[in-house]
DNA sequence: AGCGGTGGTAGTAAATTGAAACCACCGTGA
DNA sequence: TCACGGTGGTTTCAATTTACTACCACCGCT
């Protein structure tokens, strides 16, 4: 998909993300791997993707380490696709988009299907971002930085 | 940029979201919006996008109610693109995407650009999703509901 | 051996993106 | 006042990407 020289390596961890899955049918995927999906056909009926396109992002999920393509699980000898840690890790970014979709992209009334907490057993309610000391963290409050090396 | 009668209409927040800003360009028009950029050309030079996308995107942000095309601020009487309410509630968004950034997407020792948490002065810390209650929340706590209706 | 389901690839048409040219308007300075 | 550079776009057209439709190989079953 790329040569190893045509990235100008951008330094902003928000960019680099967003290079990786910053696009509709990747976001998509990994929002259905959370929902327990693990085979292609599963996820190519599920969005409705051209296969040759399906193929192509698993292919570059897998490279990027988001996602392991494991030989089987169920006996049969086919693969399937599972969530690395670093995928799993993206759980706080689709319940991100969730939220905010639930709370911009619907008219009232409208139906939804809702995340349901399982400690509640209630939709998951709006969720803040803290700091390890519990306090939250609002946008107005912080600024970029110098540049720094990764420890 | 499509009919009104296109849409099979997700259900799926997720979906909703990510259609509407679920591109690479979007996204980093977002991040830019939250540092502090306003106007077209200043995103155009700072993401190096073609002026044609730019222009799209933007129409379309302002069209989804993320952004707000506003006559003036400075005085010349330019346009200039700020976030509105909706746009402002995507902090978490960008938050998440630099995360995951900085935690996945660099090698050991390569630069980087933090954000700085203005009330420590330094790199922001990761951060974790709580509910009200300040009871954090796990991906294997939660599962999809039945649809429901928006109040 | 035949058959249906799974997991793809190949070929091609349609849509999207990207680069450059063009253009109107604003503000400044001579 | 009127040329000139900067800003904020639109238009045009080529290149890239996406989508759709075959097609194919393999597995498991009868």
């Amino acid at each position: 998909m790329e040569a190893t020289s045509t990235k100008p390596a951008t330094g902003c961890p928000v960019a680099r993300t967003v290079d990786v899955l910053g696009d509709k049918w990747s976001l998509l995927i990994i929002r259905d791997a959370f929902d327990g999906v693990r085979r292609f056909g599963q996820f190519q009926r599920n969005l409705g993707v051209a296969k040759n396109i399906l193929s192509a992002r698993l292919r570059t999920l897998v490279g990027a380490g988001v996602l392991l393509s494991e030989p089987a699980s169920d006996g049969s000898s086919y693969r399937e696709y599972v969530l690395t840690d670093a995928g799993r890790e993206l759980f706080d970014l689709i319940v991100t988009l969730r939220q905010w979709g639930e709370a911009h992209a619907f008219e009232p009334g409208e139906e939804y299907v809702p995340l349901i907490d399982g400690v509640t057993g209630e939709p998951l309610a709006k969720l803040t971002y803290v700091r390890p000391d519990g306090s939250p963290v609002r946008a107005d409050g912080t600024h970029l930085g110098e540049p720094r090396r990764m420890p």
